[in-house]
DNA sequence: TATCGATACATGCAAATGCATCTAGTTTGA
DNA sequence: TCAAACTAGATGCATTTGCATGTATCGATA
C-alpha cells in the first residue's frame, strides 16, 4: 500500500460513509414524518419490530441495545414507557437474575403489525423507485458486510 | 406489476432499507464513542463539517437541516451553543431578512479540521476492512443514487 | 400599496436523552 | 468459599430535543 494510495483509500472510506450517512437521514426524514408514527414514535417502534422478528420472541435489553442508536439509559427508559402502554413485558432473565427479557404483549404485536404495514409501504415508495431490484440487492448486500464486518469490531 | 413480484418487491425494498439503517447504527456507534467526540458532540461537529465542505463558507439555517437529522428548533439552538463556544457566527441573509447565514469563525474552521483528520481516521479502519475499493464506490453511488431520489421526493 | 398567506427562524415548555452512579446478581481466583 | 472485580439494568439530574407557537419578513393579489 503505496502512501498516495493510501490517502485516497481513506478519502474513498469516508466518503462512502458520509453518502450512506446522508441518505439513511433523507429516508428517516421522510419516513418518521409519515402518519405511521403519529401513535409511537419511530425508535419506540423499532424494538416492537426487533421483538417481533426474534424467533424465541424475547430479548434481552443488551441484544436490543445493540441494534439501536440509544444510550443504554435511554432504552430502559422507552422500554419503561412502552410497558406503562401495556405494549410489552419485561421479566426477569431464567438464567440470569441480573437480566431482562423483553417480549411483545397482544397489544404490542398489534400495533407492530399495523404500523408495520403501512411503514413498509412508506419505505417501498421511496426506496423502489430509486434503485432497481438489482440494485437493491447490492446494496444490501454490501451495507449487511458492512454492518458484519463493524460488528466484529 | 404481477401482485406477487409486487409483494417481493415490497419485501426487498424493506430488507434493503432494513440493512442500510442498520449498518448506519453499527458504524455510527463505533464513531460516537470514539474519543474525537469527547470535546464536541457528533450532531454539532456534523454542522460546522457542513459548513467547511461548502465552496462560499455560508449556509442558510434551512439549507444545513436538510443535511442533519433534527427539528428545525433543535437546530436553532444546537447552533446557539456552537455560537456560544465561539465557533460560528449567525449574520443575517443579505437577500433575505428572514434567513440567517451561518458562517465558521477561525476557531470553528480549526476545531473542525482537528476533529475531522481524527474522524476520518476512524471511518477508514471501519470501513476499510469491510469493503473492497470497488465495493465502496459500488456502496457510495448507490447510496448517492437513493438519496438523490429521495431528496427529489 | 394594503392585506393576507407563506416562509425563516426563535422561544416556552414538556418530554426524551445521556452521563454518572447505584443496586443487585454473577464470575473469578486465592 | 468468600471477597473482589465484573456485568445487567435502574435512577437522579442536567442537557438536548421536539411540538406548538411567536415574531419578523417576504411574496402574491386585489
Amino acid at each position: 500500500m503505496s502512501s498516495p494510495s493510501a490517502s485516497s483509500a481513506v478519502r474513498l472510506a469516508a466518503e462512502t460513509w458520509e453518502s450512506l450517512f446522508r441518505s439513511q437521514v433523507a429516508v428517516m426524514r421522510k419516513l418518521q414524518s409519515g402518519p405511521a408514527f403519529k401513535t409511537l414514535p419511530v425508535k419506540e417502534y423499532d424494538v416492537l419490530f426487533t421483538l417481533s422478528k426474534c424467533p424465541s420472541g424475547q430479548l434481552r435489553l443488551n441484544e436490543i441495545n445493540d441494534k439501536v442508536l440509544l444510550s443504554q439509559s435511554s432504552l430502559s427508559r422507552l422500554v419503561d414507557r412502552l410497558e406503562k402502554r401495556g405494549l410489552v413485558e419485561r421479566t426477569t432473565a431464567p438464567d440470569d437474575g441480573r437480566g431482562v427479557l423483553l417480549s411483545l404483549t397482544e397489544a404490542g404485536s398489534e400495533l407492530q403489525k399495523t404500523i408495520g404495514r403501512e411503514h413498509v409501504r412508506d419505505i417501498a415508495h421511496l426506496v423502489a423507485p430509486a434503485l432497481t431490484a438489482e440494485e437493491q440487492r447490492e446494496l444490501l448486500r454490501l451495507t449487511e458486510k458492512l454492518r458484519a464486518s463493524v460488528a466484529g469490531h
